[in-house]
RNA sequence: UGCCCGAUAGUAUAAUGGUAGUACGUCAGAUUCUGGAUCUGAAUGUCGAGGUUCGAGCCCUUGUCGGGCAACCA
C-alpha cells in the first residue's frame, strides 16, 4: 500500500515524460536506449548517472538498452578499457541487450559518407587544421568557404576513395559536410566528418586509415540500431541540429537526441582527463584508488551498487548545472550498509585496562551481528581481565557531557559489563599508560542485575585475543568544493590528508574471518571492507565512510 | 558583445495557471548497551523589473547571473 502510494507520488523526470508521451501517442511501440562510452578511460560516478538513466528508462518502460562503444578514435582507445567498462556496468546491476561498437559500422558509415558526397553535401578539403580553424570564423563573424568546397562530386569521390586507400598522410585531407559556413551555430560550419589516422584500431586493426568523427558516427550508429531516445549530456545540445541534419539528408531512421546535465560532486573532479592526470602523476595509486570517484574506486572503497543506484535516483535528472553534496552520497551508502553490515569491535588507538577484581578466566560473550537485522544472529567475543579501549574514550579531566570513561566514572563495555575507573597509571612523562578498573559482575549484558544506568557504551577487545590489521582511512580528495572552478591548477587543491594509514589496530578475533566484498561496521568507527592488498595474515581494511558523529560536533563547538 | 541551454531553501529535486512540497545537510529535543540507528520539531526558498490573468514559481517582454559552442576529441 505504502509502496503503491509512493509510486503514484513519484513525479517523472523530463525524459520520462517524453518517453511516456511517445508511448502514449504511438510514436514508439517500445523504446531502445543506448549507453555509449568511449573506451579511453574508466567509468566514474557521473557515468553511473547516465547508465542508471539509460538502463533504468528501458527497464521501466519495457524496452532495451544497447551497450555501444564509441570507438572512432584509435589513438586513445584500448581493449583494457572495454573490459573495465563492461565489468563496471555489470557490477552496477545492469545488462545490455547487445554489445556493439561504432567500429562495427565503419563500412556502413563509409557508404553513408559516399552518399553524402554524391548528393553534393560533402567535400574533401586539403587545408591544414589551422587554415580550417581560421576559415571557420568566430561566434560573431561568419566563416568562409574555401576553393576545395567547389570540387566536383567525381573528384570528391575519387579523393575520398584515395583517402581510404591510404594514399595520403595524416592531416593531409579531411572530408567535410557541406552545411552552412555562416550558421550562428559553430557546429554547422562545414564540420569535419572523416579524418586520416594511420593508427592501429583495437578492433579493426589496420583495416582502416580513415575514421569518422563523433558527429558522423554517433547519430548514424543510433540510427542504424534504431535507438529511439539517444540521451547525452548538455555539451551536445549545439550538436543536435547537426545530428538531425545528417539523419534528414541521408533519410535514415530518425533517432532523437535529448540532453541532461552531467553530474558534478563537490570535493572531487569528474572529468576523465583530470582523473587520468591524478593517476598518471601519482596523486592516487590507480583508477581504482578508493579516493577516486571512478566506479572501480567506489567499489574498492566499499560502496555497494545499491547505494549508487539509490544515489542516482535521489539526484534526479535535469538540465541545470549542479554540484551535488558529497553528504548525499555518504547518506546513501550509510543507509545501505547500516542494514547489511556485520558489526565488529576494533580498537584503533589502544589504552590498556586491567580489571582488578577479575580472576583472569576467559569468558565468551555473545553479541548481535547486526542490531538492524533480527536474523543476523550472534557471535562470540572473548572477555578477560586485560582489555583495550580507545585512548579517546578516556579523559582524566572530562568536560561536561563526556559520557565515556574518566576517573571514578562508569561506562558499559558493549555486550559485556559495566566498569568503573579506579586508578590512572602514568609513565614518567605523565602520559596515561593504563587504567585500573573494577567491573560489576552482575551487570553482564543480557542479564543485567546491577540496576546501574550508565550513559556511555564503549567498544573494546581482549588484549590476549586481539588480532591485528591495517586500516586505511580515506577522506575527500580535494580541500575545496569545486577544484575545477578555482584559480590555478586543480591539483593545487588536493587534500594532503586524504589518506591516513594506521598500521596496527586491534580487533576482536572474529575479524579474522573477514572476506572481501563484505561490508563491516567497526562499531563507533565507521564502515570498512577488506582491501585486495591484503595477504595472508596481513589484513587491510578500507574505510568506506565514517559513522555520523554527534560527539565530534559537540566538541567542535567548543 | 553571435547562437544555444539554464535559474525554486546551504545542496539537490517537485509543484505542468489554483495552499511552494520532499530529501540531504544544519539546529533543537526524545530515545538508545554504537554520541550509530530510530522518532519528533525548527530555521532557511521561487534571480530582478514590467505585463497577461480573478489568480503566476509556471505564460509573455526585458534585464541580470551561470553554463555551452570557434578540437583532424567524444
Amino acid at each position: 500500500m505504502a509502496e503503491i502510494k509512493r509510486e503514484e507520488e513519484k513525479s517523472l523526470n523530463f525524459i520520462e515524460e517524453i518517453v511516456e508521451e511517445d508511448l502514449r501517442s504511438g510514436k514508439h511501440k517500445s523504446i531502445l536506449t543506448r549507453f555509449p562510452p568511449e573506451p579511453n578511460g574508466y567509468l566514474h560516478i557521473g557515468h553511473a548517472k547516465s547508465i542508471c538513466l539509460n538502463f533504468g528508462l528501458a527497464s521501466k518502460y519495457g524496452g532495451e538498452t544497447n551497450l555501444r562503444f564509441d570507438d572512432t578514435n584509435p589513438v586513445t582507445e584500448e581493449t583494457e578499457y572495454v573490459e573495465s567498462i563492461k565489468e563496471d556496468i555489470k557490477w552496477l546491476g545492469f545488462s545490455w541487450a547487445r554489445e556493439l561498437y561504432a567500429s562495427d559500422y565503419f563500412e556502413q558509415l563509409y557508404q553513408l559518407a559516399v552518399q553524402l558526397i554524391k548528393m553534393g553535401l560533402a567535400y574533401v578539403d586539403d587545408s591544414s587544421s589551422e587554415e580550417i580553424a581560421a576559415q571557420k570564423g568566430t561566434p560573431t563573424e561568419p566563416g568562409k568557404r574555401n576553393q576545395f568546397a567547389d570540387r566536383s562530386i567525381e573528384e570528391n569521390l575519387l579523393l575520398f576513395q584515395e583517402m581510404k586507400e591510404g594514399r595520403y598522410k595524416d592531416g593531409e585531407k579531411v572530408l567535410r559536410a557541406k552545411v552552412d559556413m555562416a550558421s550562428p551555430n559553430m557546429q554547422m560550419r562545414d564540420p569535419l566528418i572523416y579524418r586520416i589516422k594511420h593508427a592501429h584500431h583495437h578492433r579493426t586493426g589496420d583495416k582502416w586509415c580513415i575514421y569518422p568523427m563523433y558527429d558522423f558516427a554517433h547519430g548514424q550508429s543510433d540510427s542504424i540500431e534504431h535507438i529511439t531516445h539517444s540521451i547525452c549530456t548538455l555539451e551536445f545540445v549545439s550538436h543536435r541540429p547537426l545530428y538531425e541534419w545528417f539523419i534528414e539528408q541521408l533519410g535514415i531512421y530518425p533517432s532523437k537526441q535529448y540532453e541532461f546535465a552531467r553530474l558534478n560532486l563537490n570535493y572531487t573532479v569528474m572529468s576523465k582527463r583530470k582523473l587520468l592526470q591524478l593517476v598518471n602523476e601519482g596523486y592516487v595509486t590507480g583508477w581504482d584508488d578508493p579516493r577516486m570517484p571512478s566506479i572501480s574506486g567506489l567499489r574498492r572503497r566499499g560502496y555497494t551498487p545499491e547505494s549508487i543506484r539509490f544515489f542516482t535516483e535521489k539526484i534526479g535528472v535535469q538540465k541545470r548545472d549542479n554540484l551535488i553534496d558529497l553528504s548525499l552520497l555518504e547518506f546513501c551508502i550509510r543507509e545501505h550498509l547500516n542494514r547489511i553490515a556485520d558489526r565488529k569491535m576494533v580498537v584503533f588507538d589502544p589504552l590498556k585496562i586491567v580489571l582488578t577484581n577479575h580472576n583472569g578466566e576467559v569468558e565468551m560473550l555473545q553479541s548481535e551481528n547486526n542490531p538492524e537485522d533480527p536474523e543476523g544472529g550472534f557471535r562470540e567475543i572473548p572477555f578477560s581481565s586485560e582489555l583495550y579501549i580507545e585512548q579517546e574514550d578516556f579523559m582524566e579531566h572530562p568536560p561536561k557531557k563526556f559520557f565515556r570513561l574518566a576517573p571514578g566514572q562508569k561506562v558499559r563495555l558493549k555486550s559485556a559489563y559495566i566498569i568503573q575507573c579506579d586508578e590512572v597509571v602514568k609513565d614518567q612523562q605523565g602520559k596515561v599508560t593504563e587504567l585500573r578498573c573494577s567491573y560489576l559482575p552482575e551487570s553482564r549484558s543480557g542479564g543485567d542485575q546491577s540496576g546501574m544506568k550508565v550513559q556511555g557504551t564503549l567498544h573494546w577487545v581482549s588484549v590476549a585475543h586481539a588480532v591485528t590489521a591495517e586500516v586505511r582511512l580515506y577522506d575527500r580528495l580535494f580541500r575545496v568544493e569545486d577544484p575545477s572552478n578555482e584559480d590555478g591548477n586543480f591539483k593545487e587543491y588536493i587534500n594532503p590528508d586524504s589518506l591516513q594509514v594506521i598500521k596496527q589496530v586491534y580487533a576482536e578475533p572474529g575479524l579474522r574471518e573477514a572476506v572481501g566484498g563484505k561490508p563491516y561496521q567497526f562499531m563507533r568507527k565507521g564502515y570498512f571492507c577488506l582491501d585486495r592488498d591484503s595477504s595472508g595474515d596481513n589484513m587491510i581494511f578500507n574505510r568506506t565512510v565514517t559513522l555520523k558523529d554527534a560527539w565530534a560536533k559537540v566538541q567542535n563547538k567548543g
